[in-house]
RNA sequence: GGAGAUAUAGCUCAGCUGGGAGAGCAUCUGCUUGACGUGUAGAGGGUCGUAGGUUCGAGUCCUAUUGUCUCCACCA
């Protein structure tokens, strides 16, 4: 047997067991054996990470719990796929190319498109595998053979098999509609994208003078006054007294002279501003729906690059501030300003670059959404998708019920290009997966195809069913789909979630997942979001570094309910350490012990006491563990091996154990050394999906028989390990060896001074509970000699007592005894049962509890009550002696 | 404005279907016993945000209220 190293050290063993999981192809999963092994599928879906993304601590605990739920279904015999792949993040890269591209000095026009695109394409070659690497670290174990990636020829052609289909259904329309616009990156981005910040600006009011009635003006108020120039109307709400003669008439615009009506809608809030508003039907989302509904002209105002766009004005081709700057000093001049008042309002930012989007009118693609929402909100309503926590199905529905139609089309180059031809001769729009011959209307054969690229999500919402080979029908689609779990963060129901569920009933006819798995973020120790620019993110590399994979992951699962954040402490990934540690230490026990030769069988029936007390804790704890699995309660599962681990067997069993050990002519020593190693191996795999390492490293030092952990079988509960009566007796012992430790505390004692213990009672079933336990009191430590009676008969009265359910404790070491003390310490123990007491008779004398509790909790009440006037009296007793003694 | 989450020990958090308040860290006190000081034995510390209600019984369910956080929509 292996001589194991005094400490673990994890770095010197996760890389070398890594590579011998994928020298095996552990994680490959495979349609065609699970069928004929007959082996029930379990898929999850990896959500793909951006290719030209690092990973963060977001993907550490998304991975780490994807690969719980993954070995443990493998381990339970599932074929157990987990899919990944990567994502090509259309915007996030574009912007990365091109900020590279400036660096030498290139332009993205310069290169042309297939240039740039190839440049994107080396990019991706140089990135994807730096983040792959990255997850290979934290032990995930994806089938990293089906690898995948969004832009590759499956997916694509996925993408353009969904386009087609649904534009053919009526569902993909192009269409002129406001949309966000980023200026910087030249491309609409979705609301989504958009970001919300509260800056500080101004409300000016300007006053509009009205066509015909000298000196008569209306006074609006705006906060970005150069958007006037785009103004077709000034709006008034119908209800407000102050205007109802003002509707219908004309107005002058400043500046440009042209002639705007006002008139009344709803969506005027009296109580706002001046109660007139200006209206920009090409530069606001809300006056664009007042304009559809008024029929007013769109004027749009600003080029691309947010310059305004005015021919024959002065304002032309002047950046959006500088000309707001200039608007206002011409209506300052012409005393058409009346105030300038300071307003705090939210200005839409891009989230990728913080630029202030502008909204503009553009020719679009959209996808409908009404009618696909629908089977979305159903599918959760029935019971068919459910959320862990269910709370966020709630987010789900809220979002799919004010759904609008979805903007996917992007002015960039790097993404699926939208498979759309406009015949140049009668501009007829063909949508096909490959470019037209002949145009169906005119016959011509000159086709443009479309610029614009699709939103990145439209790809990865057909992730669950595109990996598997759709649209083709694969014997890999036909297995592992739909999936089971989807693990991801709560930050990206909208964006991701939503649209997967939609896309995989419409096109497939089942939701892709049957469960979410929401999880929080992870926060620094303040509790703030980890972000670059705070500067206050943790690395997970760093961390897996310094203390191993496994105790980052497990830290990651400590004390974490799903979908809660939690904060991110140096302390618990040593405490985490720590307790890689300690198995590391208790296995090293064990195997010093195991000695060379192999470890015999032990029949069940020549288990003692203890033995079979730890079994079947351990048994209980298979059957405990796998039910908090299969509800995804990852955290409360943890705790339970952990407590198990480090208390159980650490603290009492290899205690209790030592004895036996060290005896080598002791006839129970060979049933110890099975149980030790048995019990060992059993929470081993009930670990492993936690931490994956260094449980298949002490299971392969520790046994020859299997060649690793993550292909073993998972622990499931035996009848025939099940010992109620050996766990309510050393449960009896425990108490017993705690009472002593505490008065002896209590009193002072120093550890190094032993004393006999006596145990009296006169239930001899309990003696012999304690017949077969004087080992314990000697290994403990403080026990000279146990003596067993049924009587006070020898023990002097001033020796010091323990009262436990059943017996009472006495240690005669009376030269060590304070008198007082140890009265008072008994007249505090008769507070606390007369305390206990006055609950349970309590409870008992409440007619209406005796009426209405099941009769179990009556039962155990009343025994409870029983235990306690037992202790009761034995207190009472004592503390008479004790008089006795004292006067 | 709409929705949701959360409030438990000094700190960070568990506590699953209602039935005697828990963990880690921190603090204090012991322990050089042959796996581990990354250890071990113990102690202190909470009227479970507030007010009602349901119940024999509420940290747990309901209502209201307060604080904090998040998401969505955004007022020109």
């Amino acid at each position: 047997m292996k001589e194991l190293e005094k400490n673990y050290n994890p770095s010197q063993i996760e890389e070398k067991l890594y590579q011998k999981w994928l020298d095996h192809k552990y994680f490959h999963a495979d349609a065609a054996r699970g069928k004929k092994e007959g082996r029930k599928p379990f898929t999850v879906m990896m959500p793909p990470p951006n290719v030209t993304g690092q990973l963060h601590m977001g993907h550490a605990v998304d991975n780490t719990m994807q690969d719980i739920l993954i070995r443990y279904k493998r381990m339970q015999g599932y074929e157990a796929l987990w899919q990944p792949g990567t994502d090509h993040a259309a915007i996030s890269t574009e912007v990365k190319v091109i900020d590279k591209l400036k660096s030498e000095g290139i332009d993205k026009q310069d290169l042309g498109r297939d240039g740039f695109l190839e440049r994107c394409w080396d990019w991706k070659r140089e990135y994807e595998n730096r983040i792959v690497k990255q997850l290979y670290k934290l032990g995930s174990s994806a089938d990293w053979d089906r690898m995948r990636f969004t832009m590759d020829e499956g997916c694509s052609d996925a993408v353009l098999e969904v386009f087609v289909k649904l534009y053919e259904k009526g569902y993909i329309y192009k269409g002129s509609r406001i949309i966000n616009w980023c200026p910087v990156c030249r491309t609409s981005i979705s609301d989504a994208e958009v970001v919300h910040e509260e800056q500080n600006g101004f409300f000016w009011h300007i006053n509009y003078p009205v066509v015909g009635e000298e000196g008569c003006f209306v006074e609006i108020a705006t906060t970005r006054p150069e958007t006037m120039l785009g103004d077709t109307a000034v709006a008034v709400n119908p209800e407000d007294p102050r205007y109802q003669k003002l509707i219908g008439k004309t107005l002058e615009l400043p500046l440009t002279g042209r002639q705007i009506p006002v008139i009344a809608d709803e969506y005027v809030d009296k109580e706002f501003g001046t109660g007139c508003v200006k209206i920009t039907p090409a530069h606001d989302p809300n006056d664009f729906e007042v304009g559809r509904r008024h029929g007013l002209e769109e004027i749009c105002i600003m080029h691309d690059d947010a310059r305004i766009d005015c021919p024959g004005s002065k304002y032309d081709g002047m950046e959006r501030y500088e000309a707001r700057k200039a608007i206002v000093e011409d209506l300052e001049k012409m005393g058409l300003l009346v105030k300038v008042v300071p307003h705090a309002h939210n200005v839409g930012i891009h989230d990728r670059c913080k630029t202030t989007v502008e909204p503009m009118i553009k020719p679009q693609w959209f996808v409908k959404m009404e009618e696909m929402a629908q089977p979305a909100i159903q599918a959760l309503q029935s019971g068919e998708l459910k959320f862990v926590p269910e709370s966020f199905g709630k987010t789900y529905l809220h979002w799919l019920e004010g759904i609008r139609d979805w903007c996917i089309s992007r002015q960039l180059w790097w993404g699926h290009r939208i498979p759309a031809y406009y015949c140049q001769d009668c501009g007829e729009i063909l949508v096909a997966k490959n470019m037209p011959d002949t145009c169906t209307k005119c016959g011509g054969s000159h086709f443009r195809r479309d610029e614009d690229t699709l939103d990145t999500w439209f790809s990865s919402a057909l992730w669950p069913f595109s990996t598997l080979g759709w649209p083709e029908n694969t014997k890999e689609l036909e297995y592992f789909y739909p999936t089971d779990v989807l693990v991801t963060g709560y930050d990206i129901i909208f964006f991701w979630v939503v649209r997967m569920v939609f896309s995989g009933l419409e096109q497939t006819g089942k939701t892709p997942f049957h469960t979410v798995l929401i999880h929080g973020l992870v926060r620094d120790s303040q509790g703030r979001k980890m972000s670059k620019s705070l500067g206050n993110g943790i690395d997970p590399l760093e961390v897996i570094d310094k203390y191993g994979a496994d105790a980052l992951r497990m830290t990651l699962m400590t004390g974490n309910a799903p979908g809660n954040d939690m904060r991110f402490y140096w302390e618990r990934v040593e405490n985490s350490r720590n307790f890689a540690n300690k198995i590391w230490n208790a296995s090293r026990f064990i195997m010093m012990n195991m000695g060379n030769g192999p470890v015999e069988e032990a029949p069940l029936n020549r288990l003692t006491m203890a033995d079979k007390w730890i079994l079947s804790k351990v048994n209980s704890l298979a059957k405990d563990m796998t039910e908090n699995m299969d509800k995804y309660e990852l955290g409360i599962g943890l705790q339970k091996v952990y407590d198990f681990v480090w208390e159980e067997f650490c603290d009492w069993y290899i205690e209790m154990v030592k004895a036996r050990l060290w005896d080598e002519k002791n006839e129970t020593r060979k049933a110890a050394l099975w149980t030790l190693k048995t019990v060992l191996i059993q929470a081993l795999k009930l670990l492993h999906p936690y931490m994956p390492f260094i449980t298949e490293e002490i299971f392969c030092n520790l046994q020859d028989e299997e060649e690793s952990i993550m292909v073993s079988s998972w622990p499931v509960f035996k009848q025939e390990w099940s010992f109620a009566r050996e766990e309510r007796e050393v449960e009896t012992i425990k108490e017993a060896v705690r009472a002593i430790r505490n008065v002896r505390t209590a009193m002072n004692v120093p550890p190094s001074r032993k004393a006999k213990v006596y145990v009296v009672s006169e239930d001899q079933k309990m003696l012999d509970i304690f017949a077969h336990s004087k080992v314990f009191f000697a290994m403990l430590g403080f026990a000279s000699q146990v003596c067993l009676q049924q009587d006070k008969a020898g023990i002097d009265d001033d020796a010091v007592s323990a009262v436990i359910s059943g017996a009472t404790l006495y240690m005669p070491f009376a030269e060590l005894v304070d008198i007082a003390k140890e009265r008072d310490r008994l007249v505090k123990e008769k507070e606390r049962l007369e305390k206990e007491l006055a609950r349970a008779s309590g409870m008992l004398s409440n007619e209406r509890f005796v009426a209405k509790a099941p009769e179990s909790k009556i039962n155990e009440e009343k025994e409870k009550q029983e235990k306690y006037r037992q202790m009761m009296a034995q207190v009472e007793v004592r503390l008479a002696q004790l008089e006795r003694k004292q006067s």
